[in-house]
DNA sequence: TTGAAAGCGCTAACAA
DNA sequence: TTGTTAGCGCTTTCAA
């Protein structure tokens, strides 16, 4: 059998409630008394339970993460950010990966609440009905990261998507470009329809229709951005400037271009999205639009703990700055 | 206050012990009480509380993951195959970023067996007479995973990183190279050192000795593949091949070379290490050991399962096989 | 400044 | 097949 805190008590000659005191740090126990229990602890090789705290006082200091897949890029630097923040502030994290399924999303927020989590971080893109019922009954707070509820009930921390999409695509256009494409996933995460709204509100100035011959669907991979490109190329009207949703597609689409024979940025112009490492590893080196993607992770993980305690917080659906980065992918 | 297995007890007119076989698919309840309880359990919205049953049972059906960058694409991928067959086994899993700072390895070690995890996957780099003491005395279960405990005295999962480095410069000599060079990080985690012992010892073969002129240390990143070729290019004696302990680190080198105006594979020939997602996205596509990342997660969890319950295990230093993909970067 | 004692919600003998 | 009951190891009043 472990060590516990009646043995502690038993040994130092006081009571459990005394141990408990000078493990929680309470400041109502004499010093004397504090360095004899201290010295017991460490004879024993005490070391706390947190499962039985946890019970006891009704908080686990753990919070729970679902996320997509932490195998992507992007998510496992959000989850750098979330980890980092729950550290600083004595919090564990249990860590999930969703695949973006919903009855998965939904089986996870469940579990993770069995396990008495103090609060979540949730990552995923189309929210159902049954997400946000999940969400707005959950005893402990939900921060959603890089997530768009639209009717912005429930805290967030974003960047704004729509915007981002027309920057990067006027970008393009005022750079002389009237053929434009656009490259996103095949169901499009509210984040990249919002990416795609953006790309079609700077199209319509300038008068350019969307249709299937400017919007390439596939999914959010390298692979997905090298068939983009076969696709786009192989029609009459070829686009002379790629806006594609994420890096690791951009990255695709630059090498199908030069594997055309084309010049990147000479014959077409690429700009990607999310600033992953991906960017600067690549020639030419990647314009893209900065997406604070540990940033997202650390302020989602800050406000969680402002619910988690209690605290005021002025703004429920925080939106982070972003920025584009012109590098060599455009001229 | 939330609805316990008391409230459902009651409701149903059965005991708290019944409930609690329902919940815990326990064959010896009558398939009517078993309904009845169910039924109530979903009209009460009764969710178990996994402390309690913690606490009880002395199983927390979580493991901590301790791992040094989850940001890192290899770690990354590493955690999800460790996720994933947690999960199969109905796992949850405790991820924490340990920096490879020791400190914070130990007092990771220790935070995880205060939650009362029921078994711990480390990734770390130098393991300290500390670690083992830690590792030895754990009154859980810990696998190593990518990481070299060179007695073999913890379970662990790995390939064998000597040969796969020796291969890997054989390559390099077989297409005819001697002057070969050798890019790795500054303070050699023991996969590393391995590595490099399979360099040397292939150099040796061809009585080619081994010094700072081929042998650059700097950290596992790109930029820091990009200052190995400024370096090791800027002697008399110029590498033609270049080995790198990593992925990204040779694509640093790759583009280092670019930069130069020289040419891959023609003017100078470059493997990896790892096979991450990078290695093709890259031009030319990287030639690199194939390191099975994920399924070393994988492996590392389902051992770990195995002493969880404490099933025979016949093997506890599991060697992966690797294997050399040869694409573009070597002729 | 300290101690006594009542839970926290559940599991797991053991008994019936 | 079901119920009773004694913990699991700790926190937290409340009283002293």
């Amino acid at each position: 059998m472990n060590v516990t805190i009646y043995d502690v008590a038993r040994e130092a000659n006081v009571s459990m409630a005394t141990v408990s005191r000078v493990v929680n740090g309470n400041p109502n126990v004499k010093p004397a008394t504090r360095k004899k229990v201290l010295k017991t602890i460490e004879e024993l090789g005490y070391r706390p339970n947190a499962v039985a705290r946890g019970l006891a006082s009704k908080r686990t200091t753990t919070v729970g993460v679902i996320i997509p897949d932490i195998s992507n890029m992007f998510f496992s630097e959000l989850a750098r950010g979330i980890d980092d923040i729950a550290n600083m502030y004595k919090y564990n994290i249990i860590l999930s990966n969703s695949d973006q399924n919903i009855d998965k999303e939904i089986k996870l927020i469940n579990t993770m609440l069995e396990k008495q989590v103090d609060g979540i971080v949730y990552m995923g893109s189309r929210l159902t009905d049954e997400h946000l019922k999940e969400f707005k009954t959950s005893p402990v707070p939900i921060v959603l990261a890089a997530t768009i509820e639209p009717t912005n009930a429930i805290p967030s921390v974003n960047i704004d998507y729509e915007e981002a999409g027309y920057e990067a695509t006027k970008l393009l256009i005022d750079n002389g470009h009237t053929k434009l494409a656009f490259v996103t996933g095949l169901d499009e995460t509210t984040a990249n329809k919002a990416k795609h709204q953006g790309f079609v509100q700077a199209l319509e100035e300038i008068e350019q229709t969307v249709d299937q011959t400017n919007v390439f669907r596939g999914d959010l991979s390298y692979q997905s951005g090298l068939k983009a490109v076969e696709s786009l190329f192989d029609q009459t009207e070829k686009p002379t400037a790629i806006f594609a949703a994420s890096d690791e597609i951009a990255l695709g689409v630059i090498h199908g271009i030069q594997d055309l024979g084309l010049n990147v940025p000479a014959d077409v112009e690429v700009i990607g999205f999310d600033n992953t490492r991906l960017a600067m590893m690549i020639r030419p080196t990647l314009s893209t639009v900065v997406q604070p993607v540990y940033d997202i992770g650390a302020v989602a993980m800050r406000l969680l703990t402002k619910y988690m305690n209690k605290e005021e917080v002025e703004e429920s659906n925080v939106i982070l700055p972003h920025q584009i980065i012109k590098r060599s992918s455009t001229k």
